[in-house]
This record gives structure tokens, C-alpha cells and sequence, in this order.
DNA sequence: TAGATTGTTAATCGATTAACAATC
DNA sequence: TAGATTGTTAATCGATTAACAATC
């Protein structure tokens, strides 16, 4: 909190930079739980695969936090790397959708462990509201825009079928919830809210191109 | 001019491209779905948000598939995305852990839709072996390396609890299952096996760092 | 043909790697 | 201190964009 907007210059980081955070994120928490303290760049390239070099330009974009003849600390380079993320911010969730993959989400560890505090669930499906998921009583659609507007959540996750996609992205938007955590396999760009479009089938596309590519070279 | 571009295999495409591919074989798909017989690199590029060089670059990697003064044929691009990444390989998949989430991608679309058929799922759970799913009869884990030995797989789904994904891992890649589809938060590095890491987690933080770089701006 | 649009080369931009001086 | 390792600048590499000649 205290070190937030130390820097006077308006460095900013690239893309390039805050798509390699999350991992490094998650090496830290092992390293972390492991009770590690201390690491230097060279001994993370080489856990990460990548250079050494790359690391101390990453980790430099936020402001200097190794120590010359040291390395870095780990619990502050995790916690520096948390608070950039805007991980343990305090935002609160709701999952749209409570089918497998809904409820998949709502028993994982994942909010938990990025400090995002799931609120509520919502559904449709007069057979699932009601009924009590992980803690959470499932609420219905009709009193979507109610709960929002008194709880304001900070981030809709968005596990319904494709069919109702659009439908359901509008509304969440117009209630006024700023992040859309999308599971559909359709890509929204919302006007207010900014959307995080995952697309699993995409990643399935690139491991087929990788199996192609590998048994092409092994000439199977 | 015209001997150099007998192959248009012998190009190494990069990385960047093969990344963006699976966008592009989505745009494709719906483009084709909705009939449209032709489109310019122009056009792409507006409802991709790029630019028209880099469609054109990138198509060109693999091959002028364009025709000058007209565009390039939505159908026949199509085909070609698709079987430079891979789909319709007619790879089989099995799905490993019967969980929330290895059921939701057991009813996805998400294999068919890539040409990947799905052929089994496995469990330890005594309540879930035997049982009908999707209609997958759920195997239980004692088969698992029979059934690869007898039916050889392509493609394992990593859906199992945590505590238990380095072991099941060692499994699939010993069987011989050439790629694995991790859901898992344990990044995996085979021996043999090529491996997508999914960390859905990552994604989340990334949202979490937009909202942050949002709400810093609007001033809230 | 004439207009349109690709294929492709050249220019620009950004990101990664290398090197080393600063310094703990 | 002396050794180690960062912070940072400079060099390299790769990817994106611009431009235009080829050509349908």
C-alpha cells in the first residue's frame, strides 16, 4: 500500500512484461511455501527455462527490488508481484451459470488463491435455485440486477450456454460489473465491462498442431 | 520465383503466427457458417482489430492462398487453417478425472468441434466407476493402462485433484500418450509427452490486474 | 481493360539477450 | 574487503507495419 506509485516516472509495462507475472507469481508461491527466502535471477531462469537477463528487466520494470550481490527476496518479490497484479485487492466474484463447469469453478481453490472472494452463484435452472452449492444457495436470474446493484460485485464468471451468451453479457454490463471472467466459446467485447475471453478450444487447437508437428518430425 | 514456392511446408512458421491461428480458424468459422464465400485482408483485420499487413503476412507463411484482386476464399481458408493446426487429424482423446470439470468438458462441444473425438473417461471413485456420463461408461483408473495399450489414445485431459496430478501424469506419459491437456495448477513437463498447461489462474489475475489499471484511471 | 487486393520487400518498432559497471 | 549479483545500457533479434509492384 505504502510503496504504491513510488515511482515518479510513468514507466509503464508492457504486455509482453504482465503476461509472464502470473507465472512467475506461481514459482514464487512454491518457492515461498518451500520456505525459501533468497533466489537470484539466475537460479529462476533456470527453474523458469528462460534468461537471466529476462528476469532482471521484467522485475526492474516495477522498480528495483533485488539486492547487488544478494538476489531478490522471495516473500517481497511475491508480495510486490501480488500487489502489481492487483492480486489480494479484495474483489468479490459471482459465477453466472451453475452447471458442471460453473460448479467446477465454484469448488476449485482458484479465487481463494488469488484473494478474489466468491459471492454468489446464479442459474436458471428452477431445479438448481435454491439448492445450496459449496455454501452458496443458488440464486435466480430474475434477481440478478437486485444483487448486484446492493452487493456490486467486481467480476461476473461466465459459464452459461452458448445460446444465452449474449443475452446474459449485456446484462452484466449494463448492472455495472467492470470484469467479465468468460467461459463461452463466444468472444464479447462489452462496452463498460473488460472481458478475459478464455477459449479452451484454442488450446486443444494448439496441442493437435504440436502433436502433428511432433509425430511429422519422428516419422511415424 | 515460382521453384521457391514449390513447398510451402519448408517455411518454418513462428510461434507468434501459430498463436493467432486458432482466432483466425474461429473468425473462419463463424464467417463460413454465415456463408460468406469470400473476404479481403481488409475486412479480417476490422473485425479482428489488427491490421491487414499481418493477415496478409501471416496467410502468407503458409502459402499464398489469396487471390489478388479479389480476397482470399473463406471456405478454402478455412480448410487450410485447419489442417495446419492439426484438427480433423482425427485425434482421440480420453479424459482423465471425472470431477466437475472433467465433466463439463466431457459435454462440451469443444472436441467435436476440432475434429477430436473423445473415447473414454476415468475415475478412482468407487460412486462414479461403472457409472453412464455423457455415454462414457466411466473406467476406473486399474484399466487406465490397458485400455491406452489396446486403444492408444492420442490426447489425455488432466482433470484430477492436485494432490494426485504428478503420479497420474507419470501414468499417462509411461502409457504412452503423446499429449496431455493439463486443467490442473501443476505446471508438468513430460518426459515424453508434449503438455498444455491450462492454469486457468493465470487468467484470472490477468482480469484482476485490468480491473486495477481501470479503476487507477477512472479514478474511482 | 481498370480497379481491387494480394504477395513480398523494406522500414519500423519492440522485445530479448549480452555485457559490464555499480554496489551490496 | 572480495565475490556475487543486480541494474542498466547497448547490441541483437524478431515481429509488426508500411509500401508498392505483381496480377487477378
Amino acid at each position: 500500500m505504502e510503496k504504491e506509485n513510488k515511482d515518479p516516472r510513468e514507466k509503464t509495462i508492457s504486455t509482453a512484461v504482465i503476461n509472464r507475472l502470473p507465472r512467475y507469481y506461481r514459482y514464487l508461491a512454491d518457492l515461498k511455501d518451500a520456505g525459501v527466502e533468497r533466489i537470484s535471477s539466475s537460479e529462476l531462469a533456470e527453474m523458469l527455462g528462460i534468461t537471466a537477463s529476462q528476469i532482471r528487466q521484467d522485475f526492474n520494470c516495477f522498480g528495483g527490488f533485488g539486492q547487488q550481490g544478494y538476489g531478490y527476496s522471495v516473500p517481497r518479490l511475491y508480495e510486490h508481484i501480488a500487489s502489481i497484479l492487483g492480486v489480494n485487492e479484495g474483489y468479490r466474484a459471482v459465477i453466472v451459470g451453475t452447471g458442471n463447469l460453473g460448479r467446477a469453478l465454484a469448488s476449485s481453490p482458484v479465487f481463494r488463491k488469488r484473494g478474489v472472494t466468491l459471492e454468489a452463484l446464479f442459474d436458471v435452472s428452477p431445479s438448481l435455485v435454491g439448492q445450496t452449492f459449496c455454501g452458496f444457495s443458488i440464486l435466480g436470474m430474475e434477481e440478478f440486477e437486485d444483487y448486484v446493484a446492493e452487493h456490486r460485485p467486481d467480476i461476473a464468471v461466465l459459464t452459461v450456454p452458448r445460446a444465452v451468451t449474449r443475452e446474459v453479457a449485456e446484462r452484466i454490463d449494463r448492472a455495472g460489473i467492470r470484469g467479465v471472467w468468460n467461459f463461452t466459446n463466444i468472444e464479447l467485447h462489452l462496452a463498460h465491462a473488460t472481458v478475459q475471453n478464455i477459449h479452451l478450444g484454442d488450446t486443444l487447437m494448439t496441442l493437435c498442431y504440436d502433436l502433428r508437428e511432433k509425430s511429422g518430425r519422428a516419422g511415424e
